[in-house]
DNA sequence: TTATCAATCAATCATTTGATTGAGAATTGC
DNA sequence: GCAATTCTCAATCAAATGATTGATTGATAA
């Protein structure tokens, strides 16, 4: 989101309403799921008339598309944001752990949020067009991860990386419910055991 | 449910109209979520008037909360299908995977129900209540076959069984979605060389 | 300054929604 | 067989819901 601009009583242009609906509608739909999601209630917490939001996003499935799209966004920066150059594929595996920590630290709740999405994405096929590349995409970071360490001599060279990043990414998305979030350390540690190499442990 | 009654003009009993009320729910929850779920189509997709699907199940509410029940229910009678005694910790893991191979294939659709009531959980006790129990009696189930492997020797003494467990379900939870079903052998076998005994397997 | 377009609003629409009411039908127990 | 109880229904309620309408305001370019 933009900078708000010190005092201008000036209106907000599209975009910035629109990242203001699709920031509301996350905070409703933390709180009371997709279910309870209310055109009117978002219209409220961002201040402006029911009428003025349907200008800006004119259905409600608009609406939420629009909430996938920004998810979508801030996944994407957020992978954008350590460089994982030069590290070898436990190193990089260490590195994807940390950041992940990050991002449940940061945004605790968000699960909330894709998971809906993702429950939605099964039943809705322009939803599915957004958040399901998203998840391939995250699954695909691991896999590369996997494929890196079996070349450098890392994990043990048995490991399918497909397989593996599926194992990995669905671990960590279930870590990051609040029932389980306690479980975080103990998990990616066991993930290490899981794909490191024997031999090279041995030789270490 | 209660086999038919052939021909019988006789009315449903009171707990026969609750698991037919719930089995349309679990439908609709399936082509709709529980967004979309709405009393009316209930009942009439049970035959009955809405004001008689208030008199068996007061309130929308009471309603989830029997989809809850009913879906512990299934999941209970499933976990008690096959008996495990005398099986290794690696052919116990084996025959839990084909176990569940066997729920995917024959409740495809179920993921959807269990999903959305694992989102509702987050934000209601009462479905967090029913719900959660359920998930953590399956982790732990997992948790007992790691920990019998580690003890005979056909899994590696270094897992963390609780950890080991988390993974393991989340990994086969999520290959029951729709667009990583095609994945689930290779996440199985993936699994077993994860946890499986290094010196073990070079032994056999 | 004026015309144009974008954005905003209050009021409103048509329908839906979870739930209720009261009468009648069906079942049960004595 | 009858009274009591359970169950079912059509009609209805009050409120909510996504969305629309027409008037007005705000911003900008000429």
């Amino acid at each position: 989101m933009r900078p708000e601009q010190a005092h201008s009583p000036k209106r907000e242009s599209g975009d910035e309403r629109r990242a203001a609906v699709a920031e509301a509608a996350r905070a409703i739909i933390i709180e009371k799921g997709l279910e309870g999601l209310r055109t009117r209630d978002i219209a409220e917490r961002v201040g402006i008339n029911i009428a003025t939001l349907h200008y800006h996003v004119p259905t409600k499935e608009a609406l939420v598309a629009l909430v996938a799209e920004s998810l979508r966004d801030d996944f994407k920066a957020q992978a954008l944001r350590h460089p994982k150059a030069g590290l070898n594929g436990a190193d990089q595996l260490r590195q994807e752990f940390n950041e992940f920590r990050e991002i449940v630290a940061e945004m605790p709740e968000l699960i909330g949020v894709l998971s809906e999405l993702v429950d939605r994405a099964r039943r809705d096929k322009s939803i599915a067009d957004i958040i399901l590349p998203m998840q391939a995409y995250w699954t695909e970071q691991f896999a590369t991860v996997y494929r890196l360490g079996i070349a450098d001599g890392s994990f043990r060279n048995t490991i399918d990386p497909a397989a593996a990043a599926v194992i990995t990414t669905a671990a960590l998305y279930d870590c990051w419910r609040p029932h389980r979030r306690d479980q975080l350390d103990g998990v990616f540690a066991e993930l290490e055991r899981a794909f490191s190499n024997p031999s090279h442990a041995s030789q270490g």
